[in-house]
DNA sequence: TAAAAATACTCCATAGGTATTTTAT
DNA sequence: ATAAAATACCTATGGAGTATTTTTA
């Protein structure tokens, strides 16, 4: 979940150039130069240096380079902790009751019965809102 | 710099509703609305409860939400230590001679003695490559 | 002078807008 | 019953492709 022209930018300073870069992310090398000149002229600073033979990246690139690759990384990491997340998500239900008389406790009595016999673990209903 | 879903996301838990998020982001709910549903079906998670008054995170969504400031913080932070460095960004020259004969050092003699009176700052040459 | 970058122009995909329906308490 | 979310459908803007020119050591 990069911006792509963070992804674009990462794959020059791999490349060397923007000419091998755009066969690596499978996009046109015009369209890699457009959005790193559009990124240059955003952040008022030039990314990489033009040498004959391709790209070097310049102190503010090497700056951007590193929080582009920080970034994937945290990135990455909240994923595997959203999946394990996922792993331990649990049924929420919730019962109402305008009169809390024996009736409604029975119901409610009932319902958690059936929950446990349904679900391995139950836990304690928690006030919503 | 974050990818607009993002702004969009951290937009919708501040204002509590993709209505009203809509509104501080000058784009339509609508908008927001498929955006956001993109986001969870590439995530595989819900990152938002839907209430009958709005929407409210959920535990991935809180996550998700501080990876996003976490992340604006950062990009904000690189762009000063960017600003800093444009400041003390210096001017380079490059003398080459193919035979290091008298009449070369003297020409050389000639650009340094301009470049002082030029700019306020000299520092020696690094050889580049 | 040779390679790669930059540009001009065109086309298309994706983001956004409007109107309407569905959902949830 | 009501406020907000979700969807369907259409429009527009920004990203991508091709061909060509410009730049740089």
């Amino acid at each position: 979940m990069l911006p792509k022209v963070f992804l674009y930018v990462d794959a020059i300073a791999r490349a060397g150039s923007i000419r091998k870069a755009a066969e690596t992310v499978h996009v046109a090398a015009s369209a890699l130069n457009r959005q790193l000149r559009e990124l240059e002229t955003d952040m008022g600073v030039e990314l990489f240096e033009r040498l004959p033979r391709g790209m070097r990246p310049t102190g503010a690139g090497e700056m951007l380079l590193a929080h582009i690759r920080q970034q994937k990384r945290d990135f990455e990491q909240l994923n595997a902790r959203i999946g394990e997340l996922r792993g331990m998500r649990r049924a929420q239900i919730r019962i109402t009751a305008h009169e809390t008389g024996t009736r409604d406790l029975l119901v409610l009595y009932q319902v958690i019965e059936w929950a446990e016999r349904t679900w391995f673990a139950w836990s304690m209903p928690k006030k919503v809102e």
